[in-house]
DNA sequence: GTCCAGGCATGCA
DNA sequence: TGCATGCATGGA
């Protein structure tokens, strides 16, 4: 990877396996917006960020150095050898031409408090009105980013609000889990960093206890917030992909078993 | 109008 | 432990 400042944005190149469009706007993360010239407009970890990609470089608009090594290197995985890791995966007859149709797809690294309140609102609802209730969480509760863009709130702040106010957002029957769960959040009855740092099941036996959360959403928290590349999320999708897999996952999906749901997940939407 | 979506809590056997 | 049922909402 080596890293060019232009102006005010930074030119990176030598990444591979980075689709914009397969891992911003495949299921994972709710806050990209897909802009008309192909560039994603979004914001993670309380930063606006504008990327595109160029002649095979990744372009990170207004961005300083400092904020791509602390922040955006960690949150596009970009120092994870993902060519390699596909390799891996097409010992797998249905991934070695899945991969080699939907090549590009990346787990993010997002903040726990997110991915686990986006993963809470995503039950029994469909991608597209998961990123409208989301962005109107974010509008109404999260800080100014500038571009139109606010962060996503704290625990602190969402611990404020009743169960009226998230059903105001259009947030239905799940407004009651919300609701406890930003005040055990922020009141340290749940400790995120903590259940980072235990093992899967450990981690995984921890967000079972939250009220609102079921054996898929731990598994997509722990995915795509918690850095568990092993947990496997089985959703209504997921379940048609897995008639495929009699006999259980294969040997080569082990440890990055989530990096292979993802491509299945994308595959059954598209193809099932 | 009906059906469905990155499911879960609850009650009951 | 397993299965049936109710649940909010907006787009297709």
């Amino acid at each position: 990877m080596e890293i060019k400042k232009l102006n005010n944005s930074l030119v990176v190149s030598g990444v591979d396996c980075l689709d914009l469009d397969l891992t911003l706007d495949c299921g994972q993360a709710f806050r990209w917006e897909r802009q008309e010239d192909g560039s994603y407009c979004g914001a993670a970890g309380g930063h606006f960020l504008k990327i595109r990609k160029e002649n095979g470089d990744l372009i990170f608009e207004n961005t300083d150095i400092d904020v791509f090594n602390n922040f955006w290197v960690n949150y596009f995985d970009l120092n994870r050898d993902y060519k390699a890791i596909c390799e891996k995966l097409k010992e797998d007859e249905l991934l070695s031409s899945t991969i080699d149709e939907y090549y590009g797809i990346r787990i993010l690294n997002q903040e726990p408090w997110e991915a686990l309140c986006s993963f809470v609102i995503s039950q029994q609802n469909n991608i597209k009105r998961i990123k409208l209730i989301i962005s109107r969480l974010c509008n109404a509760y999260g800080d100014d980013l500038g571009n139109g863009y606010y962060s996503f709130p704290s625990a602190e702040r969402l611990s404020q609000l009743s169960t009226a106010d998230f059903e105001a957002l259009g947030c239905g029957y799940r407004a009651k889990y919300l609701e406890k769960l930003a005040k055990d959040v922020a009141c340290g009855e749940i400790d995120l960093q903590k259940i980072k740092s235990l093992s899967l099941d450990d981690a995984r036996k921890e967000l079972l206890n939250i009220y609102g959360v079921g054996i898929k959403v731990a598994n997509c928290a722990l995915l795509f917030g918690f850095g568990f590349l092993s947990a496997f999320p089985v959703d209504v999708w997921m379940k048609r992909v897995m008639e495929y897999y009699p006999d259980g996952l294969p040997e080569c999906f082990e440890g990055i078993e989530g990096i292979a749901q993802q491509y299945l997940f994308h595959w059954a939407r598209n193809n099932l």
